[in-house]
DNA sequence: GCGATCAGGT
DNA sequence: CACACCTGATCGC
């Protein structure tokens, strides 16, 4: 849970993510994605007589999040004060003091951050320096290297301040399996089950958050058919996702919730009562998609665990591992971090001593003392216990292993050649809204790369274990219950292949200090990078003010050339699409820079 | 009646 | 061992 109080040290006018308390003097509101705890006051009574009253508050969040928010009544009062912007493209914000007529001006810059749709991370360049915010991020190993706008020319931005997700920011949370590796495992299973008949449902126990859509688009496309869902409201602008969910209960995957009864649901019935016309009782396995993580030294990584007689779980995050997250700040070597999240036992003094433990692993060389920060003491292992061999189950029920999918990158897809790229999918958002007969098919973009394209056609999957996985046979009896005998449990064992990939792509990851400069780049076999970060040898980083003129003119969507050296380097205003992530959700149209300024 | 907070649950 | 959410009880206004 974010413990973040919504203000930097660095921009103390601007509030994100929280909306309460102090927050309620902000000058600008941020809002990084549209999930609950990141909204607290958002509705409150006092923000909105504060809003009533002024012509210069205004919430700033991506396209997506606003629709997200309007879709529920109780935020329809932000209507007119909303600002969505565009991702990846530096807006100019004036931040004003109503009562002074002060003013601050801010270069923001929405980045993606792969939580959720419509999550962002918001670059936040001005007078005291660029710091970066991440919300709640899950980006892979290497991912960070792929956003231009942290770059600055060849090299990584100075970045001052990371204000950071620091969910599994624990060693215990040492490895996530990838998304490819969790979907493509989720995929199998489902395969294996509708196969079998018009009257083998799948349940998906998703919770009432947003997140969980990649997951029903790519089911979506897979075994064509719709999701059943309980509402399609908040999607009405984003086509991509109408078009895999429906409201009709005749189909055989569903992700509807019901509020009360979800105790009973497996095997018996769904949510939403579904069952086959013809009276024929339905064959309904449940699959929870729950975060499952894996020691350092872990060597397989179980993706699907069988947890009843016909209920699953599937390995599924919204957040960054520990070693994905590393990566990150190894790549950006930022100053200072802040994290969002004290873990339950620690103390803030703890956490920033991790901070400084991990600026030690990233710096070979001193660093500077940040000012009003204590001095690292010495560094205190988060965890005590065995996590290294971690091969056991994450969670408290008992439960047999269904699968190991230790597929360690570049096996993950059939069609996907390189370990760090997310699933191969696109959403976009319209201004328009789609009845049903216009989401049938799936939009294609523009701007879509021809690369992207054929990823993100249909593709032949390798059948995941479609040996070895065994579902329980229709003439088990189903008693749902607990206590599976050892037959029953079936536990799949598939040979422990632990290539040298996967921990050749851990430990280069960030560990050893010499390969941490701004310009190294893991092997190739690690990375794949969209475009290539111009190689400017003797560029200088320019001053304030240089940026400053820099980013007044970008925002105006100037085409900008700057001399950093020898060389001439132009800085695009916009880059569209190059990135392989799983939830930028982008403008679906032509869109010139929102120019914020007020 | 509403909001904030907490406990307890999934 | 986590997240992100819900419900219900309680308290204060």
């Amino acid at each position: 849970m974010s413990s973040f109080a919504g203000r930097m040290k660095e921009y103390p006018n601007m509030s994100l993510d929280r909306f309460d308390r102090e927050n309620l003097h902000a000058r600008a509101y941020f809002l990084s994605h549209c999930h609950k705890d990141h909204m607290k006051g958002l509705k409150g009574p006092l923000l909105k007589r504060k809003l009533k009253f002024s012509l210069t508050v205004k919430l700033y969040c991506s396209f997506v999040t606003k629709e997200l928010l309007l879709s529920n009544p109780k935020y329809a009062f932000w209507e007119d004060h909303i600002v969505a912007l565009e991702l990846e493209s530096p807006t100019l914000i004036t931040l004003i003091d109503e009562a002074s007529g002060e003013k601050e001006e801010l270069v923001v810059t929405l980045l993606p951050a792969g939580h959720c749709p419509g999550s962002v991370m918001f670059l936040v360049e001005g007078a005291q320096g660029t710091v970066l915010y991440t919300g709640d991020f899950r980006l892979a190993k290497g991912d960070a290297s792929r956003i231009e706008l942290l770059h600055s020319g060849s090299r990584v931005k100075d970045i001052k301040s990371v204000y950071l997700d620091s969910t599994f920011y624990d060693p215990r949370f040492y490895q996530i399996p990838s998304r490819e590796t969790c979907l493509h495992a989720i995929r199998g299973l489902v395969q294996d089950w509708v196969s079998r008949s018009a009257y083998h449902t799948v349940w998906l126990n998703c919770k009432a958050a947003y997140g969980y859509e990649y997951l029903f688009t790519n089911l979506g496309d897979e075994f064509h058919t719709q999701i059943h869902v309980k509402s399609l409201d908040m999607f009405k602008k984003m086509p991509e996702i109408l078009s895999h969910v429906t409201t009709d209960r005749a189909t055989q995957i569903h992700a509807c919730r019901h509020p009360k009864d979800e105790e009973f649901v497996p095997a018996s019935r769904l949510p939403c009562g579904s069952s086959a016309s013809d009276g024929t009782p339905l064959n309904i396995i449940s699959i929870k998609p729950s975060t499952m993580w894996f020691g350092e030294r872990t060597q397989r990584t179980k993706v699907i665990v069988r947890t009843g007689a016909s209920s699953y779980r599937a390995c599924f995050s919204f957040h960054s591992s520990y070693s994905e997250i590393k990566d990150f700040l190894s790549y950006l070597q930022p100053i200072n971090i802040y994290p969002s999240v004290i873990p339950i036992g620690r103390t803030h003094a703890d956490v920033t001593e991790l901070k400084r433990v991990m600026m030690q692993e990233a710096t070979p060389t001193t660093l500077p003392n940040p000012p009003d920060e204590p001095l690292p003491l010495t560094h205190i292992p988060l965890i005590t216990g065995d996590y290294m061999d971690c091969t056991e189950s994450n969670d408290d029920e008992e439960e047999r292993y269904l699968e190991e999918e230790e597929r360690g990158g570049e096996r993950d897809e059939g069609s996907v050649s390189n370990s760090g790229t997310p699933p191969h999918w696109e959403e976009f958002f319209t201004t328009e809204i789609l009845t049903d007969s216009q989401t049938s098919q799936p939009h294609s973009c523009s701007h879509t790369s021809p690369s992207h394209s054929t990823l993100t056609g249909s593709q032949t999957p390798e059948l995941f274990v479609d040996d070895s996985v065994k579902l329980p046979s229709p003439s088990i009896p189903l008693s749902a219950g607990r206590g599976l005998s050892q037959a029953e449990s079936m536990l799949i064992q598939s040979e422990d292949r632990c290539q040298g990939d996967a921990l050749t792509n851990l430990d280069a990851g960030g560990e050893e200090s010499g390969s941490h400069t701004h310009q190294s780049e893991p092997t190739e076999s690690q990375v794949s990078s969209d475009f290539d970060i111009p190689s400017t040898p003797d560029s200088h980083t320019p001053g304030p003010d240089d940026l400053s003129d820099l980013y007044r003119r970008l925002a105006a969507g100037e085409e900008v050339v700057t001399r950093t050296g020898s060389q001439d380097t132009i800085v695009m205003p916009y880059i569209h699409m190059c990135l392989l992530h799983t939830w930028p959700i982008r403008a679906k149209r032509n869109h010139s820079y929102s120019s914020t300024t007020l």
